[in-house]
DNA sequence: TTACTATATGAGTATATGCTCATATAAAGC
DNA sequence: GCTTTATATGAGCATATACTCATATAGTAA
């Protein structure tokens, strides 16, 4: 029996992609770094306290999802958050977290 | 310098780890069979068209994710998403891929 | 040109996770 | 007890991806 599904394995997949782009810390991190506005790939090193290369490839991942985009000027290079869903998605997410962690003591204070 | 990060490690792990559990084509393949309501793991590995062995895993992972409830009755174990926010997110994630998708496509018309 | 700076990327390694096969567990009926 | 059915799980393999180090590229200035 063929079943009926709704979404497309293709549409699944990129629905998939897109929360695995969300996935890491370190990419949660530079975007949390960017909720203020844009910001040379140097900065965002500073305030993840990641190293250089490290930085530059998941920006690059969060460029490919089209989540930041990139603004060249001389020898810098500027990220920043181009997709507002991010800010609402962050804010769900943690927001049913809470909900879950109000047994335990937060990390979320 | 230190910089002052709003969320701790931890929390961004947390954030981190449930998005990795909606990272996943068959998981999300799971919560979509579940939208109407609580089905069995048989039904769930019918409706997926996955193995049951794999189905199970996948079940187990999104449970302990609290994103859905366990319900055993007799020989079976029925499933049900558990954690509201599971459909908005979707939603979400699916609407800013149609807007992504509505710009390429533009770009051929 | 050379030197310096900011960013990107190739190569290699380590770890995580998805999948399958086979088997284990649990519940019900005989 | 044994058998059947529904679900869970251990073991092993394959793939994906995060990380680091070193180097490449691009832009600026002398």
């Amino acid at each position: 029996m063929k079943n009926p599904r709704s979404l497309s394995d293709e549409a699944l997949a990129q629905i998939a992609r897109r929360f695995a782009v969300l996935s890491e810390p370190m990419r949660l991190r530079l975007l949390q770094a960017m909720f203020d506005g844009e910001k040379s790939v140097n900065e965002l090193v500073d305030l993840t306290e990641g190293t250089q290369a490290n930085v530059s490839r998941h920006l690059q991942t969060l460029a490919q999802a089209h989540m930041v985009g990139r603004r060249k000027e001389g020898l810098q290079v500027f990220y920043a958050i181009s997709d507002p869903s991010i800010f609402k998605l962050c804010e769900m997410v943690c927001g049913s977290l809470e909900k879950q962690l109000a047994r335990q003591a937060g990390a979320f204070a």
